[in-house]
DNA sequence: AATTGTATAATTGTTGACAATCTTACAATA
DNA sequence: TATTGTAAGATTGTCAACAATTATACAATT
């Protein structure tokens, strides 16, 4: 092999031009959390290529995406089908979170900047906007986009990756799982008390309330399962 | 309120069948880890396609994977390129691992079978010859294999899933690290220390080992690019 | 009725050709 | 000299057809 790039040149802001795989698979993964593609479903790259209006090249790349996610999950010869959570694999997302979150916080929390309180505040009242209008998509996208902060801003690269990579299935959770409750309002106010305990000035009562956090996450999964 | 055997249609150990991605994806995260092919190089769809015997189809594919696992970074209309490591991008691989190992390590603490206190051991005795024979492919392969066993026990799919997305980068980085040092000694007795305590009664001795453990090795990769 | 073998259909895996985009070299211009 | 425009080449993105494999239906057998 040969050539490696001069030593020098940095690759800034690749300025991704966009292919239709990325669009495609934006796409499947909206059809898949609002449920209009249902767990479980089998996706077939004809007719999904033919919905698209691309050939299965393209698609086929945007469902190899959807798999790093975890949204969906291919067997060889087979096909590839939507995720069907299990109360484990809930429970699991749930551990991953405290464990991310946790490392997240203790990055950023002694460079939490003016801006990261703006945006933060911001999400939260987005949060409760949408609660209030009972959209279940929204709501499930504007929760995971208030958790999603702490990673956007923590500057940890590969941390903010491997959030990423477990936020679509989440996601996915909370939209399946609010369809079935048949409610967005908030259980209780959790996140009133993150924001504050995010903003105030105790890392470890933070890293508590993260626990806690997840814990009553998991007990609600698991009495919606029970009842 | 735990545990499966639900009623209905269980997946069971689907047999994947090899497709060729899959065996060009290993071939390709071989020739990487061992330098063959060079951090930055490009790699080139048809002339890889023609080196492999296969069409540039499946072939992307197995791109496509190994930009999941971060060994290459790809820019459409521009090319893959092998992952250039930064000392930043060390410096995350090891607080992650800092964090998910700590958390693999909780998980299985009250259940470590015999099993696993016999393969353990049995890694690091591979990982022992290994360093002897200045084998350095080996030696990064077999060090990444006594800290996947943890991964492997402790019943956490997701968190499994997790570390094999980046323990490609750290192999990746042990490797190169080894080749441009040019010894695979070790530089002391860490692993034993890690394998006695991971065998031990203390899990906090464990959690506070592992911390030391990553801390060591991102002082020792800035001592190396500092000399 | 339950099981097994076989043909058929449906679906994914693979290929080679073509289109779109980027990179490079180089001439024209100020 | 430095900059800009342009054309050629190289590389990736996309497509449509073909091959390999799996799933299904159904008849034959016990």
């Amino acid at each position: 092999m040969n050539e490696a790039a001069p030593a020098g040149t940095q690759v800034v802001a690749p300025l991704k031009r966009e292919t239709f795989s990325d669009r495609i698979a934006a796409d499947l993964r909206r059809a898949i959390i609002s449920g209009e593609i249902e767990a479980g479903d089998q996706l077939r790259e004809i007719e999904l290529a033919a919905r698209f209006g691309v050939s299965r090249g393209p698609l086929r790349e945007a469902l190899g995406l959807l798999a790093s996610e975890g949204l969906v999950v291919s067997v060889p010869y087979t096909g590839t089908r939507v995720l069907k959570l299990t109360a484990k694999d809930v429970r699991e997302i749930y551990t991953m979170r405290t464990c991310l979150e946790s490392l997240a916080f203790k990055e950023i929390w002694n460079s939490r900047s003016e801006a990261f309180a703006t945006e933060l505040e911001a999400r939260h009242k987005k949060l409760l906007g949408t609660q209030q209008l009972s959209d279940h998509v929204a709501s499930s996208e504007a929760e995971v986009s208030l958790h999603s902060l702490v990673y956007e801003f923590c500057g940890h690269t590969l941390l903010h990756e491997s959030w990423l990579r477990i936020a679509g299935r989440l996601q996915f959770y909370l939209a399946v799982h609010q369809r079935a409750h048949g409610r967005t309002a908030p259980i209780d106010d959790a996140h009133e008390r993150y924001v504050q305990l995010a903003l105030g000035d105790s890392l470890d009562r933070m890293l508590d309330e993260i626990e806690a956090h997840m814990q009553r996450g998991i007990v609600q999964m698991e009495d919606y399962l029970d009842g």
